[in-house]
DNA sequence: GGGATATTTCATCATGCGTTGAATTTCTGA
DNA sequence: TCAGAAATTCAACGCATGATGAAATATCCC
């Protein structure tokens, strides 16, 4: 009885530990729905049930947070681009698809990531994006490097930059994953979003763009993955 | 002599009066310097050598002070969009090329406008993005009209939906002249950018992906403005 | 059992934000 | 000449934010 105050049963660990992993997905989260402006600490501390507090115990700072949260999903995606990278054999046409849907894999349903990768910063983080665009940019490399596999093979004109291609395929990919759920809202009319359509007209576009024989057909290209 | 304390002598009109208009350009030039997060009003104010009050004298809020600086630029955009989707005569790729052209123009040295237009918003602000959402769309749809005529008269793939396709065109073109400048320092090399080529090669790209007969030779490009 | 250690909350700080109301000065026009 | 309007600044409010240091509790190991 050493506590001359009340002693609230408030504080001490908790039955079950809130991990890292879990206030990571609480940041998803509130991204997701409330984009990165209201992501404060607080924010991502109520979604995740717990103190602001208790999330600088494992992180050393929001920016840490963010970081993290995109390094729990690029060295997964790096890591199957180099597979793919690797995959010499097979034509650069089903490569870049098969990059598109990967990326949908791991982005399609994270609306916080997204947000982040495009770069919607927090207060003055210019570190911050610096850190963030390194990142990406390696990995926009190996989507370079598959465009100068198609060059040499002579499937894609060698007038294509290919850093600049590997950006043109990604990132508009990534803007219509954004905009297609928000034409109704803009348009003011009911619009059936149909995410997986825009994206194969953008490929159907970019490999036309691309490619030295523009009219040979495209192959059958495999469904995105559903959510 | 009625004033019992030291009469200060800041106050009051100044020589010349803080147009509103002063204070739009002083807004513009901290989202270029400094991105759109360090835009507060305090800043802008600085900016524009006057006191932050100022501003509310010229402006409801800051949100009106951003939706001014859009209303600014887009008329004399939308009214020369109207007089290109009007001249029917000329080839589709001549004016689409235009398209960008116009863009590049009116936008092309305003990277504060784009960050407002990419969405790069402030805090919380839900009826702002509603409300710029809405006037930028009545912009993309006088492109996706151009795209229209071009279907109809065969020289664009009738498979490509309008809006999605002005969607693809402008995104990506302000996507690139914010990416291009950025380049050397994500690549962590010295790297020259070179807006206008990139630009080119991003529309090489788009009207190959678009039209009908991808093979035809681009008509000779008019050069971007310099500025 | 008891001390070290890990986990959690609480209370608080300084800062910067958007905004407002009042005070002050200059300009204008009757 | 003088009243009122216009333009400007000052001082402050309330609030949210990122961050910190200390306190409290639970768990584990010897």
């Amino acid at each position: 009885m050493i506590s001359p105050k009340s002693p609230s049963r408030t504080r001490g660990p908790k039955a079950h530990r809130v991990e890292p992993d879990q206030i990571l997905d609480a940041a998803e989260r509130v991204f997701a729905a409330r984009g990165l402006q209201a992501a404060s600490v607080r924010a991502i501390a109520a979604e995740a049930a717990c103190d602001a507090s208790l999330i600088y115990y494992h992180f050393d700072s929001k920016e840490t947070l963010f970081l993290a949260l995109l390094d729990r999903l690029l060295p997964a995606l790096h890591q199957e681009l180099a597979r793919l990278s690797a995959e010499v054999e097979r034509p650069v046409v089903e490569r870049l698809w098969e990059t598109l849907r990967l990326y949908h894999r791991h982005m399609g349903h994270r609306a916080g990531l997204r947000a982040i990768i495009k770069g919607e910063l927090v207060r003055g983080a210019e570190g911050l994006q610096r850190e963030i665009g390194g990142r990406l940019v390696r990995n926009a490399e190996q989507v370079a490097n598959i465009l100068r596999q198609g060059i040499e093979e002579g499937a894609i004109r060698p007038e294509l930059e290919p850093r600049l291609g590997a950006f043109f395929l990604l990132k508009t990919f990534i803007e219509t994953l954004d905009l297609v759920p928000r034409l109704g809202v803009f348009l003011n009319e009911p619009v059936k979003p149909d995410i997986p359509k825009a994206i194969q007209s953008w490929f159907q576009l970019y490999w036309r763009g691309v490619a030295t024989d523009p009219l040979t057909p495209l192959p059958a290209l495999p469904p995105l993955s559903e959510f």
